[in-house]
DNA sequence: TTTAAATACTACCTAAAGGTAGAATTAATC
DNA sequence: GATTAATTCTACCTTTAGGTAGTATTTAAA
């Protein structure tokens, strides 16, 4: 019951970008290096974040990953859709479509009420926290 | 964002044996059928139920499962702890030990209280929730 | 006592997530 | 223009979760 290491792995770097607002760019090496993350393993998702529109990235000698969007435009829930990672409105806990809790009032099951309660809180707290909200306080990373 | 699947089966069988008060013990290809679990994967689950001390087995001609431990006894969270699906204490939105926010106060990201709110509701939902209670009100299964 | 119907064990297969390697492309600097 | 430092593309490797296959073991019923 967790996010996966990717999704986990893209927030973080956004979040240590968001940071360096003096600096206009960072390249690949550097948040390998900084953020612990396989170089090659980075260099995947962060084309998979410029192609989801949150960074561009300038090619060649000098190079590196800006932002495109605004970092408070960037909220948690956008990072975790691109990576399927995102909790479903219609999500169960046990599995989607094996019952018709989510259609029938009385065909539901004990867990169903705290569940969506629960769901809504994290979806809430995806929904509405932003990158630049992470990097506010002063945390070590 | 969810559990494994093979957590959400074993609830589901358990879920179902519950319901099934009348008769002393039930076998496996039954289970696989009603749940459209495969028959394979079902019997694999039910062996770490029985080793996990829900349930026992019956062998031979006629066998199979029935109760151990009362349904009322057996919360969700103590299935999830033994497909290792559980949330631990201590465990981060991000990942576990990436920052110090679980120890030092002044070091925790803007996600740290909201994930602690969330985390709080939904061990509390797994810990308090008995296979039981997921049985008793009318649903289809 | 044989047979049939059940669980248990061992080993393997498949798909997906996580991670790596190397060459192609781009563009600033020398 | 050549070099160098960067991203991008394609392909592959590794680990883990999910799933299958076959055989051994157990036991009630015939
Ligand atoms: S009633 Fe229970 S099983 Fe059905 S959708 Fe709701 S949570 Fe899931
Ligand atoms: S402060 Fe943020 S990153 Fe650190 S443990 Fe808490 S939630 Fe995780």
């Amino acid at each position: 019951m967790q996010l996966s290491s990717t999704s986990r792995y893209a927030i973080r770097i956004l979040s240590y970008m968001a940071k360096q607002k003096d600096t206009q760019h960072i390249n690949a090496t550097v948040l390998a290096e900084v953020l612990s993350i396989p170089y090659k393993f980075l260099t995947k998702i962060m084309t998979e974040l410029v192609n989801a529109g949150f960074l561009i990235s300038i090619r060649g000698r000098e190079g590196g990953y800006a932002f495109l969007k605004e970092s408070s435009e960037i909220k948690i829930h956008d990072i975790l859709v691109v990576f399927n990672d995102a909790i479903e409105d219609k999500q169960c806990v046990l599995g989607i479509g094996f019952c018709k809790g989510n259609d029938i009032k009385e065909k539901k099951c004990a867990l169903h009420d705290q569940w969506e309660d629960s769901k809504e809180v994290l979806q809430k707290m995806f929904k509405e926290s932003s990158i630049e909200d992470i990097t506010k306080e002063g945390i070590k990373l």
